[in-house]
Formats: C-alpha cells, structure tokens, sequence
RNA sequence: AGGCGGUUAGCUCAGUUGGUUAGAGCGUUACGUUGACAUCGUAGAGGUCACCAGUUCGAAUCUGGUACCGCCUACCA
C-alpha cells in the first residue's frame, strides 16, 4: 500500500474493475430488492442534489446486495422535452445560424439523436464517478423504442377508459416557447407593479345606487379590457345589485357587455365591481362558466394584440355574434406595449380614475423566464380525480410511507385539490401523441395511422394528420417504475422487481413527478388479486443542499458546487471561469469574482468520492434543508486518512506472519475480546440506522467506532502485546488475528458508505483475515453475533481506560511529558480492581508509560501524591519534587467544586418525597448510586486536598 | 391569509416512546514530531436547548401562546 492516502490513485481503476465484471447486475438470486433512479435530464450535468440522492441510494444498494438481495439499481435518463429541445436549437443557431423551422420537423429530431448520442452522456459518466452501482446493462432513455410503447399504451387505454380528453381551455401559455405549461412549471414571484382603476360606462342611462352612471373596476393588467365580456358584482352589494342584468358600453372598444351578479366579486375588495375576461384571467374564466359569458381572445401565441379577435362560447364553440374588431390602434402591439397604450387611451378620454402602487405575484415560466399567460388554446388533458382517489388511499393505508412522515402532508393537500392535467406540449422533441384528425376535425386514437384506419374504417380516400403536439415529459417519467421493466409486456423483471422498494428524491417533484407515478402505476399494474400496485414502498424525501450561507445554488448567484471539483479538487483560477463563464448576466461576473475568491482563497483541494460520500450521509437526517459545510468534508476526508493509516498498520503487523488463520490456537486478550464485543455492537447499530432510513446516525456509528475505538484504543492495545519479547505465540497470534479480523469486517460494514477505500484495503487484508472473494462488493454483510458481546470485557476496558485517562490527566495538569515515566501507587483497591491490575498491568505500564505500579496494603501509608479517581479506587502519583502543590491544590479544588454541585443535585433530588414516591424503582436506584459515587469520589477528594494543604 | 417545518456550543448538525451530568465534526486553548497517522496525538474551554406560560416528582423532548426564519398553497379583480 502507498504511505499517504489519495483517492485519485484508487478510486479510478475500481469502478471500471467493477463494472467490467458485471457486479452490478442483478444476481438472480434472494428476495428482490429494487431501486429506480429519478431518471436526470439528458442534457443536464450532476450537481449536488444529484450527488446527495444517488449517494444514498448507491448504500441501500451495496448493502442489500451484499445481504444477499436480488438487486436492481435502474438507472437512465430522462428526454427533457423543453430543455433539450432548447440546447439543441441554441446549438444549430450558434453552428449554421439556423433554426428548427429551417430544419423541419423530421430533421430536426434526428439532430437532437445526433445531439444525445454525443453529448447525452455527460450525467451518465459522472455517475460513475461517484462510484454509482447501477445496473448499466438496462439502462433506459424515456424517448427509446420500448419506453415508446409504454408511453402510447398509457395514453390510448387512458383515452378508451374517458380519462383523457381535449378541449380549448385556458392553459399556462409561454408565448417565448410557444407551448403550454403545467401549473408546476410556472413560478409565481413577488413584483412591484400598478392597480389601475378605470370607469365603465353604464348604457342606456342607467345610474348605480349612488347616483352614478359609471361603475368603476380596478385591474393590474389593463389590456385585458379588449376581451371583456362582462362586468361582476356581488349580487348581495346594495350599490350594485340593481344594475344586475344591464349593461355596460366597453371603453374604446364600444361593446355593449352585460352585468353580472357573482360570489367572485367580493363587496370589501376594490371597488366591488370585477372586469371579466374569461380568455385571459383563471378566475374569470370560472366566472365566465357560472354567468354564461363568452370567450374573447385578443392575444397571439406571442402573446401580442390580435389583429381581430376571436370569441368562443363556453364549450370551446366559435361565436359569431359577437364583433370582434379590436380598435386599430392597439392592433399588433406587443402585450406590455399594449398596457400602456390602453392606459393612456384611457387617460385622454377621461376614464381613467387613478393609478396605485401595487404589490403582485407575477407567474413566470421556469424556463422561458417570461412572464405567462393564461391563454386560450387546444389542448388535451388527463382527468386526475379518479386516479387521485387510489393513490391518496395507497399513502393514507400505508402502502407507500413517506419518509419523513410529515411530506405525507404536503402530498395529500395536494391530492385534495388536484386540477385535470394538461399534457400536450407544442414542442417537437418529445412523444407525440397518438391522435389523427379528418379534415372535419374529427379525432381517432390509436398506434398508428393504419390501426386507426381499420378500427374506424376509414378508406384510403379520407384523409388524416397525426396531432402536431407532443406529451409532457412528465407524462413519460410518470411510467419511470414499470416502462423500464418492459410494460405492457408482462415480464419477468416487471414480476420481479415490481413494485420497487424505496423511491429516494427531492420535496420539489412530490408534485411533478411522484405523485404522478402514483397515479400511473397504480391505475396499470395490478397485482394478481387484481389490486393497484404501489411504484414504491417508501418515499425518501431528501433536503436540499444550500450554500455555506444557507444560500440556494443557482448559476446566477455563482454559488454553485460540483460534486466533482470537491472529489478531484480544482484551482481558484479556474473555478472563478467555471462560476463566471457563459452566463447569461455577465454584469454579476465581478460580484461572483470577488465572493468566490473570498469564499475559496486556496480554490477547492481534492477531497476523494469516499469522503464526499460519507459528508452527504452524516448530512442527511430528516429531510430538511442543509447548508453545505467544506470543514466537514474535510473531517471525513481526514476520517479516510484515518482508515488508510490504520490499515497500513495492521499490514505492518501482520504480513508474512501468522494470523491465526488456520484455525489454530489463539489466546485472546481483554483488549481482543472488547474490540471483537463492540463490533458487534457497532454492527448491529448500523443495521437498525440502515432499515431506519438514518444513514447520518450510521456514519456516525462507524466513524465513532472506527476512530475513537479502533484507531484510539485498540490498535494502541496491540502494541504492548505485539512488542513484547515475551508475550506467547498464541497470546501474539490472536492479536493478529483480531486486528486484521476486525479490520476486514470494519471494510464491509463500511462499504455501502465509502466503496472505494474500502475494496482497496480489503483486496490486500483479505488473505491475512483468511477470507475469499474476487470483490468486498458481493462479500457478505457483517451481522451481529449476540453471543460475541463480553460485557465483562466492556467494563474492564471502562476501567481501564478511566485509569489511563487519569493518569494523562495529571501529566497534563502537572505540566509532566508524556515519555517521563512514572511511579503509580493504588490505595483503597477492590478485588475486582486487583483482579484487572493483574490481568492488566503490561496494557497499563505500556499506555500510561509507567516505570512501577503498586497496589498499597490496607495499612501502608502513601507519600503526597497527584490523585485521580477509578471508581473508589485511587490512583496516586507520588510527589516528590515533581509536583506543582499549588497547581495539585487547584486541580484538586476544581474537582471538588464539581463533586460538590453533583452532590448537592442528587440530594436535591432524592429529597424530594414526591420524586421517591413516584419515579421508577430502576431510575430512583440509578440516583441513588450516582449520590454514593459522588460522595465517596468528594470525600477522598477532600481529605487529599486537605493532606497537600498541610505539608 | 392558510398549512407545514425550523430555532440546541463560534460554525455545520445529531439528540429514537420525557429520567442527561445535552453530544459529534470543524473551529478554539495548552502541550507534544516515541517506530500507523501532524490529513496526527494528549488534556481542556465552550450551551439558563429562541422566549413565555402550563402539565409532571422530573421537560431540549409533551401542551398552549409569542417572536424570528424557511418552504408550500392560495389571494391580491
């Protein structure tokens, strides 16, 4: 083994080992145990929330396969119809200064093949980096062949059962994309912006309740108005509710719209009166339903004036009664321009009333960055609320957990309230939706044109067009657990790994993209009794990873971390390139510059996959956000060191000698039969963490064990016996034994965690333990042994670890080295403490560097010594001239101080009659005990201070 | 506005049915390169568990309230 631990130098040639031999595969063998990846968009690189997720799903993997389990890890990726359509079109226009429509449709996809097959595998080939055991052989792209099939069944059964339908209705439209959008991808953010209220005629003389024969409405976006039909007021409101069925002359337009009386209108709101636009507003469009009104659609799919409009009737039926003219000068007008436009016309005719501050949540498309619009377009859509209902009974039964529980929350109050679903997207990239029209408008279903013809036939002679519109990428991802399994077919991999055992993922796509798979899968597959299967059993609900400030990562902010620089390490120069180059607002550029200089001086160092691993376990407790701590990626960077450099002792000790492999006598001592006892305990610990779903407290078990226990205690134990000339064969042989022993089980408790360092030590420990295997990948779990776990053994090493510390305590306090050896003197011994003494004394000369240990007799007096307490025992460190008296006096004194306020806790509590009387017996004892400690260890402390005081 | 979550050492985080003398990593102080490891060792310091009230013999833990922070949903005509 190198001297110096670095993880570049092993964690290269593992991964390729391994997935070259084909560990990854499923064995064919166990239970089944399952896991699919949340497939990452192709065109996407990996960042922290991907390191953090596959992580933990990469040790739920390793350690079910090494227990034995038939285990699949599904990996793939998923189409990203948006955001790969929008790589590949920048690209083109950058390259050839094309775009898609100089393409064409059919050409244009086939350059986005062309894109994925060179460039879509950038997330993929860093997965690996991150030691990822997935199963490469099956992976899948949501745009291959069999996903297709899945996708068109679904959609086709789907349409055959009435759960899916098209209509014109108002949709989330992004006019930079020209595409509809679903609710989850339009983000709602806070802006400054205006109310403006603006005066509506009323016709034929009519006045209000207060004598005017105007109303006035209030509105933020005022270019609606040219698509009003209707005016609300609350049928209840004593202003108002005469004017309820007379109408209004539409400023600059000259339409005589009607008034209405609705709930909507709300009498302490504004003016009380509501301009409805049930083409361009979600709430008016509802209002719209309820009053009978019209549709008017002024804008354009860029969202500009129309040149003329159109008016629909509520069931989507073109309406030609209504004029549709739009005021020529408004014609054309982009839609901000137009908002002014419409406000100063209003102005100059004297019908606008007053403009007001106003604070409002604007929608903005996640991708497009422009602010959308709810417009009036074809679209089809799955209707939720039966496939609803089955999925919020799997999460309220049980059969899918969420973890942490309280996501079940967020989950069902999402569920209650569920909208239809739009999933036609006008992009090119993506599925396209199996539906042909005749030149009526008619719509047939099916696989495809010939399918459609013979099932509704239709001759040669009628002719049909496939729909331009393609699925949302989630409507394919919502397939993810059994269209990978090789749905419809009914497969043995679906039968086998079907439903998946644990789902691991972010709170973001709960929405998105779990409960959709819900509903999916459970409307799909049933089980044999014919009973909705579950995708998953458990839902893992990470955090997201934050800043060291607590600061979301974003490209824009320039706080971004790639797992990747933090495992290879990468220099400030480029780093700042990294955080500054190609960004879409270079003015931030300096900003970015200077924090990431102040934030990374020395640019990020290597850190090794084996640690970043480990920091996102200790990391991930309870699904709640983390804020991202270099320091302790730095520890666990320190913690592999730790490991290596223990290893690397274990090899010196052990190589070419005897370790007892054979089966032949050994003696074991304390420190053997404590170290083999507490592994027990570390590895049961580690399993309950594991099935609990708490890998921070299994980091935390292993690293506690493995350092403070392992690397502190019991290597150091080893040395005394190991170095001894005199020590026996046998004594000597099961030293090794247990070292290296130990050793390779601390190798595969730690494997799920930190893969690659573990292998490395293994391959070159594994013939000292006597252990067989081509990889510590499918080596068996360690599990604990009951019958190994020495109590007596445990509270020996207590001991003796109490009397080593004591010992270092007062060569720290005296100010003594540590290499000056001493005279230790015993007073007030038990039995039992002879009894260790006896057992213990070479481990205890060793450690505490004594050069004599002496048990006092009953009746011998000590000289003036340094004192430390062991249970009653005392252990004492004669004076002579070594010893500071007032610095003894003061140690002695600080103790005290501290006896005294335990002393005086304990009595306080035991005093009290209504604790005695109603506390447990167990927990009343245990008090009692830590009294009789306290004032013994007091008493002897005393009488020793007062013994130094009077020399 | 409603819902959910958070507030524990200087920083990042644990704390599992109330019995704790509240833990870890990093940082910090002092000392130390003896033969696994200075990416280290030894010994320390550091917290009235956001605040108030209640339940209880006993509360970081349970209940109610307050403050601040975060997220989600809705509204803002």
């Amino acid at each position: 083994m190198e001297k110096t631990y670095n993880p570049s130098a092993i964690e290269g040639t593992w991964y390729k080992t391994w997935e070259e031999k084909g560990y990854f595969a499923p064995s064919g063998e166990g239970t089944p145990y399952s896991i699919m990846i949340p497939p990452p968009n192709v065109t996407g690189s990996l960042h922290m929330g991907h390191a953090f997720q596959d992580s933990i799903m990469d040790a739920f993997i390793r350690y079910k396969r090494m227990k034995g389990f038939n285990t699949l890890w599904q990996v793939g990726t998923d189409h990203a119809g948006i955001a790969t359509q929008m790589v590949v079109e920048r690209k083109i226009m950058a390259e050839e200064g094309k775009t898609r429509h100089d393409y064409g449709r059919e050409a244009f996809t086939d350059k986005i093949w062309e894109w994925k097959e060179e460039s879509g595998g950038t997330i993929t080939s860093q997965l690996r980096r991150l030691g990822a055991s997935v199963d490469w052989e099956t992976e899948r792209f949501t745009m291959d062949d069999g996903f297709y099939k899945a996708v068109q069944e679904v959609f086709i059964r789907l349409y055959e059962d009435g759960l899916i339908y098209r209509g014109k209705r108002l949709v989330n439209w992004d006019p930079k994309l020209h595409t509809a959008i679903s609710d989850l991808e339009v983000e709602s953010q806070e802006k400054q912006g205006n109310m403006w209220y603006l005066r509506y005629p009323l016709a034929d003389g009519e006045t209000t309740g207060e004598g005017k024969d105007y109303i006035v409405v209030a509105t933020t976006r005022p270019e609606t108005m040219l698509g009003d039909t209707g005016v609300a007021v609350n049928p209840e409101d004593p202003r108002y509710k005469n004017l309820i069925g007379k109408d209004i002359i539409l400023p600059l337009v000259g339409r005589r719209i009607p008034i209405v009386g609705d709930e909507h209108a709300d009498m302490e709101k504004g003016t009380g009166c509501v301009k409805i636009t049930p083409a361009h507003d979600f709430n008016d469009n509802e209002v719209g339903k309820r009053c009978g009104l019209p549709m008017i659609n002024i804008m354009t799919l860029n969202g500009d004036i129309r040149d003329q409009a159109e008016a629909f009737n509520m069931d989507g039926s073109v309406n030609a009664d209504i004029d549709t003219t739009i005021p020529e000068q408004f014609r054309g007008l982009e839609r901000f321009e137009a908002r002014k436009q419409i406000v100063a016309a209003f102005e100059e005719a004297g019908l606008l009333v007053k403009i007001d501050d106003h604070t409002l949540m604007v929608p903005y498309g996640d991708r497009s960055g422009v602010v959308i619009e709810p417009l009036l377009t074809d679209q089809w859509f799955v209707r939720t609320a039966p496939l609803a209902k089955e999925a919020i009974r799997a999460v309220e039964d049980g059969d899918i957990q969420f973890v942490p529980k309280q996501y079940e929350n967020m989950y069902f109050s999402w569920m209650r309230d569920i909208q239809d679903w739009c999933i036609s997207r006008q992009l090119w990239w993506g599925h396209r939706i199996p539906a042909w029209y005749d030149n009526s408008g008619k719509v047939y279903v099916g696989r495809n044109e010939a399918e459609v013809r013979e099932k509704n036939g239709l001759g040669a002679d009628v002719e049909l067009r496939q729909d331009n519109d393609v699925l949302d990428t989630w409507f394919s991802s919502g397939l993810w657990t059994f269209g990978t399994q090789g749905w419809p077919e009914q497969t043995e991999r679906l039968k086998t790994f079907h439903p998946t055992d644990v789902l691991v993922t972010g709170f973001d796509i709960i929405f998105f993209w779990v409960a959709r798979m819900i509903m999916m899968t459970m409307h799909f597959i049933k089980d044999e009794n014919g009973k909705p299967q579950v995708p998953f059993k458990y839902v893992y609900v990470t955090g997201l990873i934050r800043d060291e400030n607590g600061v979301k990562m974003s490209k824009t902010k320039g706080n971004v971390l790639d797992p990747l620089d933090m495992i290879d390490g990468i220099d400030l120069e480029d780093l700042v390139e990294k955080r500054t180059g190609n960004m879409m607002q270079p003015q931030l550029a300096q900003k970015i510059e200077k924090q990431t200089r102040k934030t990374y001086p020395e640019g990020i160092t290597p850190h090794g996959t084996d640690a970043l691993r480990y920091t996102l376990y200790s990391l991930a407790s309870t699904g709640r956000d983390i804020n991202w701590d270099m320091k302790r990626l730095e520890g666990n960077r320190n913690f592999c060191n730790k490991i290596w450099n223990a290893a690397n002792y274990v090899l010196m000790m052990t190589e070419g000698k005897d370790c007892g492999q054979g089966g032949v006598d050994v003696e074991l001592t304390l420190a053997d039969k404590w170290i083999i006892s507490e592994l027990q305990r570390v590895e049961a610990q580690v399993a309950k963490n594991m099935d609990d779903f708490r890998l921070d407290h299994a980091s935390q078990n292993l690293y506690d064990f493995i350092w403070n226990e392992y690397c502190a205690w019991y290597l150091e134990l080893s040395k005394p016996v190991l170095w001894d000339e005199n020590a026996s064969e046998e004594r000597k042989r099961g030293t090794r034994r247990t070292l290296v022993r130990v050793l390779e089980s601390i190798c595969r408790i730690l494997h799920p965690f930190m893969p690659y360092i573990t292998e490395e030590i293994w391959q070159q420990i594994k013939p000292l333990a006597g252990v067989e295997g081509d990889t510590i990948m499918l080596a068996a779990y360690p599990v604990a042994d009951e019958s190994k776990i020495d109590a007596q053994a445990e509270s020996d090493i207590t001991w003796l670890k109490g009397f080593i510390t004591g010992i270092r305590n007062i060569r720290a306090e005296m100010n003594l080295g540590p290499n000056k050896p001493l005279d230790v003197i015993l007073r007030n011994t038990s039995e039992e403490d002879l009894r260790r003494l006896e057992e213990n004394s070479s481990f205890l000369i060793s450690l505490a560097k004594l050069s004599n240990l002496t048990a006092l007799k009953s009746d011998e007096e000590a000289p003036m010594s340094a004192t430390q307490l062991v249970g009653e025992m005392e252990v004492l460190v004669p004076m002579a001239d070594l010893i500071d008296k007032d610095k003894e006096i003061a140690r002695l004194g600080k103790e005290v101080e501290k006896l005294q306020k335990e002393v005086a806790r304990f009595e306080g509590k035991l005093s009290n009659e209504k604790f005695v009387s109603s506390a447990p017996a167990a927990v009343i004892e245990k008090e009692r005990t830590k009294l009789a400690d306290a004032q013994t260890a007091l008493k002897k402390m005393e009488e020793q201070m007062a013994a130094i005081k009077a020399l």
